[in-house]
DNA sequence: CTCAATTTTCAGGAATTTCTGAAACTTTGA
DNA sequence: TCAAAGTTTCAGAAATTCCTGAAAATTGAG
């Protein structure tokens, strides 16, 4: 690899974390390559930066565009394709939780509701059908959550991550001031 | 494998899960096994259920007390240890956090620290670090929220999340009333 | 201390995943 | 329509990870 160090092991270090995770260790690195790159990068100057062979990259690249986490783009009279990732750092994020959400949390709770429509023939099943019922409420319960979140603007979000854990007194403020009013801010 | 379908559907689905993320078939499913039993389990137990090696359920086991995630538990006058999950599954979720976030975010915030200390040489260096710095920023407010968040008692979290996106509401009206009062609610 | 019960370790075979080069395919400009 | 440039596919080699059985280590009762 022909990058200066510092490049060198931002790349080298998602390689490794890419596999701790799902990905592998050529996406990880072809993406974090494209993180920090200045300009978009096509698949030759890929494969030659990280001395991966050509159609190596080609997959992590098929990889990458199937989580939606990178750009393509062409320049005129270049028939190559150039490949960066969004610039955002927020709008990447939302798009890794959607992703994962996908891929992970979903058939988990397909899975789920299947498990719970079954009709327990045993005490165990009994016992089993009731652990999966809390583990799909609670599943379900913060997976909505993330979700109502992912719609706010940044802002926002921004504002009341910077709260932390004080919003508590808000809504101990919003909760007392629902009791005086009789409206009830929760919703279901 | 001896258990009902109901059971079964539940294990083998952990299995698969288990190695689209970090942790391998067996782990997955000997959580699985766990976490629907009706009483704890020796290791000879669920190396039966599930037909795998002792050896191998041996370290599956090894594996998921480093995530912190079974208890283990004696019963007088046998030897042998006794394995089960814990039944909250909020603290499963609290715990399942923390080690994810130690293994996954910590090392990646260290090694962009680190990065972020180096001395640019080059243009291309100035924009990785640049870029490097915002995904520092991101991650820190993002695991400083979650942990913010974790350390509150689990009726205020479900509260919290039940009110969803409405929160925002909520958020402007704090702000509304700050600008009133000139008293700051954010932190740092 | 001894011995049997239980758990852990670990070398190497089995299974899986990753990576490559060659060939097939696609696109576009002439 | 053709040829060249570029991209993707895919069979099998290489690397990695997983799993097992045998042996070693640990534990605790007597």
């Amino acid at each position: 690899m022909n990058a200066t160090p510092l490049v060198q092991s931002f790349v080298s270090h998602f390689g490794e974390m890419g596999s701790r995770w799902g990905i592998n260790r050529t996406v990880g690195q072809i993406y974090a390559l494209l993180f920090v790159s200045e300009k978009p990068l096509n698949a030759d100057e890929i494969a030659e930066r990280l001395s991966f062979s050509r159609s190596n990259v080609s997959m992590g690249l098929k990889e990458l565009e199937s989580w939606r986490l990178v750009k393509l783009q062409h320049y005129p009279g270049d028939r190559r394709e150039y490949f960066s990732t969004p610039d955002d750092v927020w709008a990447i994020f939302k798009t890794l939780a959607e992703e994962r959400k996908k891929r992970e949390v979903e058939p988990t709770l397909t899975m789920l509701r299947g498990a719970m429509m079954e009709t327990a023939g045993s005490e165990a099943d009994r016992h089993a059908q009731a652990r999966m019922k809390e583990m799909y409420q609670l599943i379900e319960l913060v997976t909505t959550w993330f979700s109502d979140i992912q719609h706010m603007d940044v802002e926002t979000l921004q504002r009341l991550m910077k709260l932390g854990s004080q919003v508590q007194k808000v809504l101990q403020f919003t909760q007392s001031l629902s009791k005086l009013t009789g409206r009830d801010t929760e919703r279901e």
